[in-house]
RNA sequence: GUCCGGAUGGUGUAGAGGCCUAUCAUGGAGCCCUGUCGAGGCUCCGACCCGGGUUCGAAUCCCGGUCCGGGCGCCA
């Protein structure tokens, strides 16, 4: 005995082209709504595919089939077995005359929110019941479209040659230094869930592996309290060896224009659900370099940036602009950062060691990514950790392996959530989670 | 961490010391209605974050707390 009986077919699938006019299918979903006018009941059924009407004539139908449908709870899970009616007066053109209606799990009224989109709940209330919110269209379109983004990454970097990797969560040191890290136990020792894959991955550049991806998750531990900022996010990261931060920039941009235009091609009813027109970024992106921003910023603006400074919040909207109002493009790049003010593995420039190998892949309205040509030479690796502060021995693990024949590499990281806002115009990052974690959620 | 703003039925809101046993919408319960598609009509149900204070009188003013939102810092 299987459940397969519970459903033939999904709401999107009956199409003349595909069902007969007058054939018997079972749909199974949601109680969307149900419209009762006296003499004719409408039963909206929703399922992950769309939404479909179930009609009920009290004439022309059984008594007691007719009572217990207009008597049917909001969302409730049913299953309606009936013959299908292409008919134009209804919506998507055909509806379901049923033959019987089960009801498989009663819910509970009043609704924790309201689902059909007539009142409008904050993110706060949203969270605190996901489990409703993801049924409303635009919740389901934003998970529609990161699938398809993922789906895009992984197709795209496995034409290139890439080798899909999973690196631990649970590591012994910090990745970077810096950023917070959360502490964990591990049977009798401390541990920590690890803030990047970095050191993971440049490992399996010693490997012999050449071309890695992973997509997986990161975790900070730092108090921000932002639209823009998760304590557990998605990253996604590359590493390639016998190559420089040109080379990766190229697949970065590369990477970014292919995913727009798969969205585009996929996820049309999505991106309308969400009213979102995407302009498919070109490439190549324009390339910034860390000098000609200073100069950017110190003549339009009132703040100073000295060299060495990062970039302010304020200074990042006001060069996001100034590439928008030059080139039209949301997308750019910054390059050639000091080295003292990017992490210890960026490799500085041979002839002028003060700036490094790195950028960061900006949109207008925030940093999506950050890479750099790797050091693969362990005695500079050394000193490069020591001059931040921080201990060789601790990195024994790593600096081990740059020691019997590191080959030349780069990659960077780009955070899923944030290319996702971005590419929807999402007011909050927390919105392209499923189950954001921030400062303060931790449950759902 | 810091600065600013907020908290009213299940949800979203109106409210500026007495017109408040609190507005409107949505929702829920019930009734009417044969083509709805944010259906419509009628009746009913349901709320002032917590603790102190000011005042004859507090949803409204003050103090403390809790929670939420936004900016900045930091970052992807």
């Amino acid at each position: 005995m299987t459940l397969a009986n519970l459903r033939t077919h999904y709401t999107a699938d009956i199409v003349p082209e595909k069902v007969k006019d007058g054939a018997t299918v079972t749909l199974a979903g949601w109680v969307h709504e149900v419209r009762d006018l006296g003499g004719i009941c409408f039963v909206v059924l929703r399922d992950r595919e769309g939404r479909a009407q179930v009609t009920l004539v009290k004439k022309k139908i059984d008594r007691e089939l007719f009572k217990a449908a207009r008597k049917l709870v909001r969302e409730s899970v049913i299953s309606v077995t009936g013959s299908v009616k292409f008919e134009e007066k209804a919506p998507n053109g055909y509806e379901l005359i049923p033959e019987k209606i089960k009801v498989l799990n009663l819910a509970a009224s009043p609704l924790p929110m309201d689902t059909t989109g007539k009142v409008e709940a904050e993110l706060d209330t949203r969270l605190d019941s996901r489990f409703i919110d993801l049924r409303r269209a635009e919740a389901l379109a934003v998970f529609k479209i990161r699938h398809q983004v993922l789906q895009a990454i992984r197709k795209f970097l496995v034409e290139k040659g890439f080798l899909e990797t999973a690196t631990p969560k649970i590591v012994a040191t910090a990745t970077e230094g810096g950023t917070a890290l959360f502490p964990i136990t591990y049977f009798d020792r401390e541990a920590f869930l690890n803030q990047s894959p970095q050191l993971f991955k440049q490992i399996l550049m010693s490997g012999g592996f050449d071309r890695v991806f992973e997509i997986g998750p990161i975790f900070r531990a730092e108090e921000h309290d932002t639209r823009r900022h998760l304590n557990e996010a998605t990253s996604i990261d590359i590493e390639v060896s016998f190559a420089d931060h040109f080379d990766v920039m190229e697949i970065l941009e590369n990477l970014v224009a292919y995913t727009y235009t798969q969205v585009l091609e996929n996820c049309k009813s999505s991106l309308e659900i969400l009213g979102v027109e995407l302009k498919v970024p070109q490439t190549p992106f324009k390339k910034l370099s860390y000098e000609e921003v200073l100069e950017i910023v110190n003549s339009r603006s009132d703040e100073k940036m000295q060299w060495g400074d990062d970039l302010s919040s304020q200074a990042e909207h006001l060069i996001g602009q100034y590439v928008f109002e030059t080139t039209g493009e949301s997308h750019y790049f910054i390059i050639d950062w000091p080295t003292e003010i990017k992490p210890f593995y960026a490799m500085p420039y041979e002839d002028k060691p003060k700036y490094s190998k790195s950028f960061d892949m900006m949109h207008r309205t925030m940093e999506l990514s950050s890479g750099a040509q790797r050091i693969h030479l362990p005695e500079l690796l050394k000193s490069r950790i020591e001059s931040q502060g921080m201990d060789p021995e601790g990195f024994d693990f790593y600096l081990k392996t740059f020691e019997y024949g590191m080959p030349p590499h780069a990659g960077w990281g780009m955070g899923c959530e944030r290319f996702v806002m971005t590419m929807l115009g999402a007011e909050n990052i927390r919105d392209t989670v499923l189950f954001p974690r921030d400062r303060r959620r931790l449950s759902p």
